[in-house]
DNA sequence: TTGTAAATAGTAATCATTCTTATTAAGGAG
DNA sequence: CTCCTTAATAAGAATGATTACTATTTACAA
């Protein structure tokens, strides 16, 4: 070994990949941006560690697009958009949930409420643009 | 033949199964309830008419809860409160997202928005009694 | 009766995700 | 340095939800 290498190496590029991106990103897609760097790096490697995160509560999960999980790294609750055509997600960082709204449920659950999600589906402008509907 | 059947028995029971229960069913769920009915109905058919209903606009998903697609025969845009420990879903029928929120959207996102989802995730009051946290 | 097209059952295939096992690396104790 | 323990990993097998495929059945009309 010529060189002094951390112990959490992989680890910690698989949490800074998915924190450094606006993308949202699917395991699939970490694995692809990785290999570059990691060519050894193994699929199974970045599931086991989203996984882990999410679970820790460093990244959170959008639930999934088309049939695949996408993660987000910001843990802050915001909105997002995704496109039905491209599967692209992103944020809408001007719109808020009222607050008064997650009182509302908490009131009407009759349990304990923790997140809110909200999102808007459509066409983005990219699509709508090279798409004729 | 003894009695006089209409040609989509089976599908008209899959989506009228959908459309009669406030339960957000899954797939196997809707194979499970008409199996007693139609003892050989396949779960491949249920999974290929709930996939054309929804197509149609006939019903909704509301996505994976747990990593399995749940499905709404109320069309009409409404909240839902995911129970993460018993995977139920219920209706929140008294919450709105406030209109505004979404042309707020349609002004962010610079394309075209279809539609808007607001749900909570959290703990329902069965699971609250049950469950020692 | 015959022809047709849609609907279906049954089963194989797919694909995202999870699990298993052997290997590797780090860091500490002797 | 060498041995030991433990966590992280790679590789690939297994799982499980969903989709695709094919032969069969049904409804309906000519």
């Amino acid at each position: 070994m010529e060189q002094t290498v951390k112990h959490f190496r992989k680890r910690d590029a698989i949490l800074s990949c998915v924190k450094c991106t606006d993308v949202h990103p699917s395991a699939e897609w970490v694995h692809t941006q990785l290999k570059s760097q990691y060519p050894d790096i193994s699929l199974g490697t970045v599931y086991r560690n989203l996984s882990l995160f999410k679970q820790q509560g460093l990244i959170t999960s959008l639930g999934t697009v088309n049939g695949i999980e996408r993660f987000d790294g910001n843990t802050d609750p915001h909105v997002h958009f995704i496109c039905s055509h491209c599967n692209g997600v992103t944020d809408l960082p001007h719109i808020q949930a009222p607050r008064s709204l997650f009182s509302q449920a908490a009131d009407e659950v009759g349990g304990l409420v923790n997140t809110c999600h909200l999102s808007f589906t459509g066409l983005c402008s990219e699509c709508c643009k090279t798409e004729i509907h």
